[in-house]
DNA sequence: ACACACCCCGAACATATGTTCAATAGAACA
DNA sequence: TGTTCTATTGAACATATGTTCGGGGTGTGT
């Protein structure tokens, strides 16, 4: 692919993100700097034929980008390696994880970044990302993010005939009671832990 | 929302999912199973009115449904939370992490599923999905997945001068010594870590 | 030198497409 | 019944848009 390839490519999705819809051939030539609309038509052909565009002959609009089936399917997940075969090979494929999917059933949800190490014993490491899914109610016994007295914490939601207590992950810590005249809030669930360890993907 | 409005959107939202572009007004017509472009300009002017779809007027196929912020952004990421505000208050939002763009640049990688407990120090726990990118390399010091006589593991990959050694996160397990008459291969690097716990997101 | 791929222009063409408008049908209501 | 409002229709209109054609330019490799 071409310099001006890419650069053509790259208006395409630069204006769908923008508008929702793909530009027009015309659009295309003057935001590229060209006169004449069988310049662009031309540069299309090309792209077409390369595979990386889909067209409808004669269909205003109809540009859309070739998405890989991966962005649909979701990241591959292996589990266990069948002796002898690639590691990607079919039969080692257990299914996808929808990451899309995922993100779009995310709302209101957000990340929280893990500061201390009161979750180690769980393997929620300081650093961490931690999905949470904002809810008022949490059953006993599952992991959420609070509210103390001002303070977001992450903890075990514990309820007993004595109370209500937050619970840490690490024996150097102690469950903390949550009294009657504490404010107190429950901010939503612990639904699902991201660490970015290595380089190589650069977030934010 | 009307019936019938339901049953538009959806054709809209359906033709596009298909095509990768959004209907015309007489395909629409076609599909809903009326007979005039008039009628369908209507009942595009009444949605739009709504806010639930935008058009840009003179614009063939336009149609673009309203979607959330959230999805182009990404997950907000929420770091210290300043005290007194609501935890998804902007001065709270650290930044997002684009798990779409994230996706797209996944080419080739998948996620392994963790067997053991050979990891437990680096809070690698049994059930996490690791993603491993796709490497013939690996730096020393850095954890990857390899496949040493036939079966994959996860390890801190160590080369000394008395070789190359397979470092476990847990003093309850030993290094692993790779020897000259082993099949030994690097499967990739680890990247990044996704532990799904809790129930409420059904992958797979 | 030649062939070939890529890039560009301007004009003309055919049609796909959004828009407008007068007329009709149906439902809701007094 | 008559009135009013909305949904629908079919035709006509204006233009946005993809396409074609003939011409030219530049670079690369043979």
């Amino acid at each position: 692919m071409t310099n001006k390839q890419e650069r053509l490519l790259q208006f395409i999705l630069d204006f769908h993100k923008d508008n929702g819809y793909s530009p027009s051939i015309r659009e295309i030539a003057k935001g590229m700097g060209v006169s004449s609309p069988s310049t662009v038509k031309a540069m299309l052909d090309r792209l077409e034929a390369q595979g990386v565009l889909n067209r409808s002959s004669g269909v205003a609009r109809s540009l859309a980008p070739v998405t890989s089936e991966e962005e649909d399917l979701g990241i591959p997940v292996i589990g266990r390696i069948v002796a002898g075969t690639p590691v990607m090979a079919e039969e080692n494929i257990e299914g996808y994880i929808p990451v899309k999917e995922f993100l779009k059933n995310s709302n209101g949800g957000f990340f929280l970044i893990v500061d201390g190490y009161s979750m180690k014993d769980k393997g929620i490491l300081p650093g961490d990302y931690v999905f949470i899914q904002p809810s008022k109610e949490i059953s006993n016994g599952q992991i959420g993010a609070f509210r103390l007295n001002g303070e977001v914490t992450l903890k075990t939601f514990k309820k007993t005939n004595e109370g209500v207590f937050l619970l840490p992950a690490n024996n150097e810590f102690e469950p903390i009671p949550v009294n009657e005249d504490d404010s107190f809030e429950v901010i939503g669930r612990y639904v699902m832990l991201l660490r970015l360890r290595e380089q190589g993907y650069k977030f934010m």
